[in-house]
DNA sequence: ATTTCCTGTATGGAATTTCCCTACATGGAT
DNA sequence: ATCCATGTAGGGAAATTCCATACAGGAAAT
């Protein structure tokens, strides 16, 4: 019988959690903590077997909290749930520490895979991820340890940083004194290192990088 | 015994509103569906009392469905229930026909009261909320005259998310089943609305808006 | 009642951009 | 000597942006 800790700060959501995993014969949820004090109290009483924890908590930042118990309590497993999109997120998460990423919205059998897969040892995230973080794997053997951005050339971070702003191609030519074109050859290559697929996905990156840059997020 | 609908598509937070009502003697949940189709067919073959609605459903706009449901079903009434911030939904919603408004990560006893205050023929929104219509109501239309995105109708809106999710507009008309010149229409709009001028200031703005929205202040 | 404004939807067409490929010079690294 | 990363740029097809216009249905105002 495995125990097991969940963290959220929705309550309707940890219902619905604590219900699907109870369910099942070899789960018990043996406690449900909505922030990091009582989830530090329930690691320390309860000993779980397994830490379900949303990383988008009330007034916390879950992936420290994820941090904390990789450090801490080593050997104790953790599956991190969101809302948002894995694309975002997923990779911080594991980079976090932990075995596992699921969107909350999908479907419950996924849940309960997940935290199958984890107990027996499997790292667990979408195929679509799995083949992505591969893939930044294998492109950048180094980048391990690079969120983004550390394995672009300069001018391509300067170009980067530019679409961030807010400005088009044109205008990102005009200010480097450049081609237009060239700007294009910067774009290109950006997107292929980055995996980014097209150009609004691309802006996207380039502000969400900006904005983190200006405000130095707890990372 | 009054019998309620819910519409959402996270699965596991289903479970856990229905467990939620079920615990309640005069409710039951009559059924659960994920999308509008599903919706539709417990519309007409449960007759629901009431209809508790995730206004950000996977591929519809739930705002959509309350319109429909309001338009169709006259006399059924419909809690809204979302993720997201009271202050850019609760309105919409409000005047697309739901008679309440929660947001999910509200404790279970404020959705409980919801549906009674709501069954007893009240509409109910947060406090805040109440006054802050009510001021707008009484005349200040413009008042608060927000810069942003308060002055965009609830489609621009819905494309002005998608575009902030890094969606180009091909993609965001796909997922809303439009043309993609009307997604064009509606990007000349906001951009005239907003004062940007160029499509890569567009997704800039609407990705910090995003962000701001998805990930409140404290992050 | 009627006009006017707003919203949702959509089209046309010219101007730009994006996207994918290729090219080439330089300066280090092997 | 050779290879590869970097900075720069062109071609060309496909897609997008940008601006103008249109129209129906509803709300608001007259």
């Amino acid at each position: 019988m495995k125990k097991i800790l969940i963290v959220d700060d929705h309550p309707i959501f940890r219902m619905g959690m604590k219900e699907l995993l109870n369910q099942e014969d070899d789960l018990t949820v043996c406690s449900v903590a909505e922030d990091f004090a009582s989830a530090r109290k329930s690691l320390s009483e309860d000993q779980p077997d397994l830490a379900i924890i949303d990383i988008s908590l009330a007034e916390e930042n879950g992936l420290d909290l994820v941090k904390e118990i990789t450090l801490n309590y080593s050997g104790l497993p953790v599956l991190v749930l969101s809302l948002h999109d894995e694309s975002v997120w997923a990779e911080r998460a594991i980079r976090a520490g932990a075995r596992g990423y699921v969107m909350k919205k999908e479907a419950s059998e996924s849940v309960i895979s997940a935290i199958r897969n984890i107990l027996s040892g499997k790292i667990h995230v979408s195929p679509d991820m799995m083949a992505h973080l591969l893939d930044k794997f294998q492109g950048n053997p180094d980048a391990q340890g690079a969120p983004t951005v550390d394995i672009l050339t300069d001018r391509e971070l300067e170009v980067f940083r530019l679409i961030g702003s807010g400005l088009s191609t044109r205008e990102i030519a005009e200010r480097m004194k450049l081609g237009i074109k060239t700007i294009g050859t910067y774009r290109d290559r950006i997107k292929q290192k980055l995996c980014i697929k097209s150009a609004a996905e691309l802006t996207r990156h380039a502000v969400i990088w900006k904005e983190k840059e200006h405000f130095p997020a707890p990372e």
